[in-house]
RNA sequence: GCGAUCGUAGCUCAGUUGGUUAGAGCGCCGGUUUGUGGUACCGGAGGUCGCGGGUUCGAACCCCGUCGAUCGCCCCA
């Protein structure tokens, strides 16, 4: 026999309660997002590798390392999307969306990075999003963590808290991370290897290092507050105060920064609570949802200056938390326990699902058994055939009401 | 890229200091029993023990390599 091809690393085949979990989160989003109002996009899976790695930095790892990009028969250069900020930056910009701002909009599908797979976390994964464009007031960051939190609330996740910080404008996070290299330059010796590399490559993400060694001094680094221009300060208070009134409950995270070079102002992270079930569901994969403000982004894309606000969300991950989500049973199931009756079953099959229940057919394997095997597999009611006097019989076993549904339909006996 | 652990039936797993023909439960297929029902019993199919090499009289078991999976580091959703 031949060979079975094995699947790609990292990639997954979704099924059963798993697959139901997955579809559960991608309902809600759909819903929520209506609620909100945000504007349903569909983006192409792979763009020019220019779209990425000049909105995300050509220093960071996603791009240094993690891209799926290939030539197409052109010689062109084409990456496989590992995220969707920017190919919807791309889109905004090539099909004159400005007519549009400020615009919601809301995607979800999958993504594609070159990473070891571990819990959480895959080479082609999938993610909901979530941008406002073209919106530079902080009442549209507070529009769209308010939406991420009723979405998180509304999938019965708990135990989950948005952690929210501030990068401030460009130069106040310009500042801010000359002062912090400034500083751990100071002790770099007694930094943990990969905190001395940080340095180099990208000193804020020392603030987050899990390395004990580095701990002790991040208590002490510089802070962004310390940096902060009036302007960048008046418009984090706009937001905080406005999460407050939206009633979305926040925690201020002084080392927060998240990892691609487009970042500004708010910046956020909804992270499991210490020693929650959600923290054990998730691994040391903490981030369900994370985004902040892009102002600078559209620039790096050859567009005018356009402010937006985004986030995304591991689908995943969210669907590790919404527990089990089992198939739902068939509102019923029709039984041949005679071949003699197989006609009249398949066309009450086909009269049960036109008038819009759900039913599955049991016609196969040994017929004395087809009947315990219907029990099994569970339904609101199994409707029976066999032969009674050489004439097609039919029984149904449920309860009252579903019998009179399936009587309404079929005709009495 | 680095590290740890693990690969035995479709699934979950047992398999004694290395010793005859590799097992169980579940699932699947068939039969018997029951006969308005989720029962019980009998039988069957299904395994190159991930793959390759080595040690040994003899390897699922020990050693090396390789592939894969899982979890962690880096990074990130």
């Amino acid at each position: 026999m031949a060979k079975t091809p094995q699947a790609i690393r990292g990639t997954q085949d979704i099924f059963g309660a798993d697959a139901e979990a997955f579809a559960f989160v991608v309902e809600a989003f759909e819903r929520v997002r209506k609620l909100y109002r945000f504007r349903r996009v569909e983006m192409p899976v792979f763009e020019k590798t220019e779209v990425f790695s000049r909105a995300i930095g050509e220093t960071t790892d996603v791009v240094s390392k993690e891209m799926y990009s290939f030539g197409d028969r052109g010689g062109e250069s084409l990456t496989l999307r590992p995220e969707f900020t920017a190919g919807i930056a791309r889109a905004f910009l090539s099909n004159g969306w400005q007519q549009h701002a400020p615009v919601k909009l809301a995607t979800h599908g999958p993504l594609f990075r070159y990473e070891r797979p571990q819990k959480g976390r895959y080479r082609q994964f999938h993610q909901i999003d979530a941008e406002i464009i073209g919106a530079g007031e902080p009442q549209a960051d507070v529009e769209l963590l308010a939406m991420a939190d009723q979405l998180l609330k509304e999938l019965g996740i708990t135990g989950v808290t948005l952690h929210l910080n501030t990068l401030g404008d460009g130069d106040s996070r310009e500042a801010w991370r000359a002062a912090l290299v400034e500083y751990f330059l100071g002790v770099k010796d007694e930094l943990s290897e990969d905190s001395q590399e940080r340095l180099e490559k990208n000193p804020l993400r020392i603030l987050d290092s899990k390395d004990r060694r580095d701990r002790a001094f991040v208590a002490d680094a510089p802070k962004i507050d310390q940096f902060l221009s009036d302007d960048a300060r008046a418009f984090f208070g706009a937001v905080t105060s406005g999460l407050d009134a939206a009633g979305v409950k926040w925690q201020r995270a002084e080392s927060l920064v998240r990892g691609l070079d487009y970042y500004r102002h708010t910046a956020f992270e909804f992270i499991p609570d210490e020693g929650s079930e959600a923290a054990g569901k998730l691994g040391s994969q903490s981030t369900i949802l994370g985004g902040g403000r892009y102002d600078g982004l559209m620039e790096s894309l050859g567009g005018a200056p356009t402010p937006a606000v985004g986030w995304a969300a591991g689908i995943e991950r969210l669907a590790m938390l919404v527990g089990d989500r089992a198939e739902p049973n068939a509102d019923a199931i029709v039984v041949v326990e005679n071949d003699g009756a197989m006609d009249a079953a398949i066309a009450a099959l086909g009269t049960l699902r036109r008038g819009g229940l759900t039913a599955e057919l049991f016609a196969s394997g040994s017929p004395r058994k087809r009947f315990d095997k219907a029990v099994k597999a569970g339904a609101e009611a199994i409707v029976a055939f066999d032969l009674r006097d050489g004439a097609p019989a039919r029984r149904i076993k449920a309860d009252e009401a579903a019998t009179a549904r399936l009587e309404a339909l079929l005709g009495r006996s």
